[in-house]
DNA sequence: CTATGATTAAAACGAACGTATGAATCACGC
DNA sequence: GCGTGATTCATACGTTCGTTTTAATCATAG
């Protein structure tokens, strides 16, 4: 608090008089920013199911209207840019109880609305497999977002380091196709289900 | 360091008089398992290699040589159980500058390993491109293991909800698949580069 | 038994945190 | 210009945190 009201120039009490609380502030810094995403993913989805009239969305376009949509948000300082998006994802893996309950009701209809055309575009891949994958999509995305840095001590990047911007541009493809694949890889062999076969 | 010396059933004191820091004891939580992690997963990529004489490996064995080895320490109460596995998802998502560097050169030499294995075993992949699904795969396994409990609020979970080393059982081969199909999707297409072709 | 070094225990320190308080300042309709 | 409600300010409260200190207890060699 003592920082933020600092880099605003501001009084500690400020936050506490126009938000309530911390906790307030961090609920309205999501919802400014997530509503924006929701509802921008809502419409592309929409858009896209308007267009295939019914027919099943090839799932690219459906992972890219979800985590694409996302990962363009650090383009746009408008909309908060790589900051939020970082924060974003580190929120979604190290969640207080109180945010993380606050984002799955924020999120829970435009998940679950991404699930129902995932469902459809792939029909031969049962529900909870879908669900998982989903899942681990997010996983893959979140780390990507928060971890830029985290990596880069973990292994010794020979990687090309151009500025931030081009290395979105190329991050978004890369980690579409990485998602893609992992979407519509072979389905999982179960130990138990071996013998059935 | 009250809470745990609490459930220790020692005084307060204790840590700093044996351990100097929270942050060393944190460092020697981490070295005990992760010591044996990487050992581990030394041992079994050099008896892979052996057994090659030189050829490729299989990306399926690489792969699951180093997550699928950590994933199993879940099952090895040993080892820390799901309880240490959670503690380090979190951990790779939410580092704190210290403990990052720590485990950065804990890591370094056998993700060095791995990243040569997965080299030589996709010739045709450019090595950036190896190293960011590296990154991605990383990405999904914390999730993974870390999130257990966070999406199941975002999504309504509709999945079977069996004890929890049921799941586990189930969750190596659903992440070893998505884990493999993203590794070996499809390169992505730049968009500066379209023209070029 | 006693001396000595290691360990444990109780208590407090100083810093950081979110929040609350009361006075000072501001904006603005009358 | 004055009064009133909204806002800003400095300040302090009460906790929690990691650490330190000092005394008590323990183990063990002589």
């Amino acid at each position: 608090m003592r920082q933020i009201t600092g880099e605003a120039g501001v009084n500690l009490a400020a936050v506490n008089y126009h938000f309530g609380s911390k906790e307030s502030l961090m609920q309205e810094v999501f919802r400014r920013r997530l509503d924006w995403l929701n509802d921008e993913r809502m419409r592309v989805l929409n858009a896209l199911e308007t267009e295939a009239a019914g027919k099943p969305l090839k799932p690219s376009l459906i992972v890219d209207g979800f985590f694409g949509t996302l990962l363009r948000m650090a383009d746009d300082d408008e909309r908060g840019g790589v900051t939020f998006l970082r924060l974003l994802g580190r929120t979604l893996t190290d969640p207080s109880e109180f945010i993380r309950t606050f984002l799955a009701h924020e999120y829970a209809s435009v998940v679950d609305r991404y699930k129902e055309a995932l469902f459809k575009a792939l029909p031969d891949v049962p529900k909870a497999e879908i669900v998982w994958r989903f899942h681990f999509m997010l996983g893959a995305t979140s780390y990507a977002i928060a971890g830029t840095d985290a990596l880069r001590l973990v292994t010794d990047w020979q990687i090309e380091d151009a500025d931030s911007t081009d290395r979105l541009d190329r991050l978004v493809p890369r980690l579409m196709s990485f998602l893609l694949g992992g979407l519509r890889a072979p389905l999982p062999q179960f130990p138990d289900e071996v013998t059935k076969q």
